[in-house]
DNA sequence: TTTATACTTGAACATATGCTCAGATATAAG
DNA sequence: CTTATATCTGAGCATATGTTCAAGTATAAA
């Protein structure tokens, strides 16, 4: 089979050779954009280094913000911006005794995240 | 039992009340950090809206790069530039034809991170 | 109340990121 | 060889991100 593709046009401006039949498939199946906003989101919180070292700590039990300062060597400022983040995206999830607020992952996804990227570049 | 913290001392340079059990624990329990470094790279090239429509597009079947162009309705070489971070994190796959080049989700690993992640923003 | 502790917030700054543009490379056909 | 197609690459620019600093809130103790 040589070739499927064909010339397309759309909205007025001209593009190159594809496979039309692919690109509809793919908008067929293409996920809300809303949802891939969250999506994306959720994968950016993740994606540093510090935060993933605070999610890896909070893996084996719940921390105070200067706990999570200490262990990283950063102020407390910058862990408390970092956690806003993380808690945006329902990644972890506080929890006060008094003046103190303890920090945990805050459902299995997490865990489950953080495990298969780790499979994966160890592989 | 009311608190175990205590005041910490660390490089010379005066720390706050801490739970250094936690802090100790966090350490000795901790991913090297080249690993973090890969792990990170790998869950922010995830952490990209146009990214991840190429990922879910990849999920359907192999797309060259100006299938995807097309459907993002981006240009080749923007693609092209997602496309190469991609790679350079194994996440895609390139398999040439000629002139044209077809792109592949690398690994199971990618479609199980996807899943996982869009399982946590719809619950 | 005043004072201290634990944490949060907004502004500012340096660095990183995503896209466009122009030009380079790779494969195929004449 | 030349020409065309498909993709890649480097530079430039506007926006986003991570940290620090200074000031703010919340809870507890004196």
């Amino acid at each position: 089979m040589k070739n499927d593709a064909v010339l397309r046009e759309e909205e007025g401006c001209r593009v190159r050779l594809v496979h039309l039949d692919r690109v509809n498939r793919a908008r067929s199946e293409a996920i809300p954009e809303a949802e891939m906003e969250r999506l994306a989101l959720t994968f950016k919180v993740l994606g540093d280094p510090t935060r993933l070292k605070i999610f890896t700590a909070l893996a084996g039990g719940e921390m105070c913000v200067c706990d999570l300062a200490a262990y990283l060597g950063l102020s407390e400022s910058a862990v408390s911006h970092q956690l806003r983040r993380m808690r945006e995206q329902a990644l972890v999830r506080p929890r006060r005794e008094g003046q103190v607020l303890y920090y945990a992952l805050d459902d299995g996804h997490v865990a489950d995240l953080l495990r298969l990227g780790l499979e994966h570049v160890r592989e």
